[in-house]
DNA sequence: TATTGTTATACTCTATAACTATA
DNA sequence: TATAGTTATAGAGTATAACAATA
């Protein structure tokens, strides 16, 4: 998810933090969602998600239903409204892409992807996730 | 300033945070400086820079001084640990910028560079700064 | 009058630990 | 026993507003 400094200032006017719209963004990536995995996406602790859907309940984008099999859980879901924003970030987005990349020579471009995928294979063999036991190579 | 994973966990270990390391970092670059200059400089309430310098002088990083002709005014300035953290930091960078692009064939860096450039130019484009007056394009 | 930095107050994000209800 | 989510507590970063000292 990429958020422009006009784009928060615009989700901020909206109701939105960074947080809270990163969250939103992932339960549109994975549809209803229990805490526990909005709280594994994010990498976040299990509190913290509490907190956020606490806010995104108050403001209206979000609900707490009940999980059809486990009692001790609950699922996150969009309201219409949370649904809404989600289609305007995406179009958002959207736009912004295209502002930065439209026009642009094809030459240009995939200089550009190639060097980008370059970075990205070594920053792979560098990196090791969290969850797969940490350290370097 | 480019701040990894690694490094902010580092960097914790040492007690230092992001916007901590963030005004250690602008410090570097601009010398001694007061508050004022520091809260500009980091697009942060001065408010702000008075709780971080706080932090800092707590842990030894900085040290405020009296400002030699306005007695309203402090100067921030680096500890020995500060000036030796921030050299730290500085060859931290250049060893990851190393890890990203040493070895990569010329053609691909000097594709990637253009790429970049280019999306930086249309990026100034659309961006207004905000102490020059806000807005879009 | 205007500016520098502070105290006062408040909100958001974040974490760990202890607890309740359920599996 | 283990898991899902909560309450309790705490710390960091951020902001605005009111205030003191100085310019």
């Amino acid at each position: 998810m990429l958020i422009t400094a006009d784009m928060s200032r615009d989700l901020a006017a909206r109701g939105l933090t960074q947080s809270r719209t990163h969250l939103l963004w992932e339960l549109s990536h994975r549809g209803p969602s229990t805490q526990r995995e909005l709280a594994g996406a994010l990498r976040v602790s299990p509190r913290n998600v509490t907190g956020l859907v606490d806010a995104l309940v108050d403001t209206g984008f979000v609900v707490r239903t009940p999980h059809p099999t486990d009692r001790r859980a609950t699922l996150v879901d969009f309201t219409p409204k949370g649904s809404a924003a989600v289609r305007v970030l995406e179009r958002e987005q959207k736009d912004f892409a295209r502002l930065l990349f439209q026009d642009m020579p094809e030459q240009q471009f995939s200089g550009l992807v190639e060097g980008l995928g370059a970075v990205l294979e070594r920053l792979r063999g560098l990196v090791v996730r969290e969850d797969s036991g940490g350290g370097h190579a």
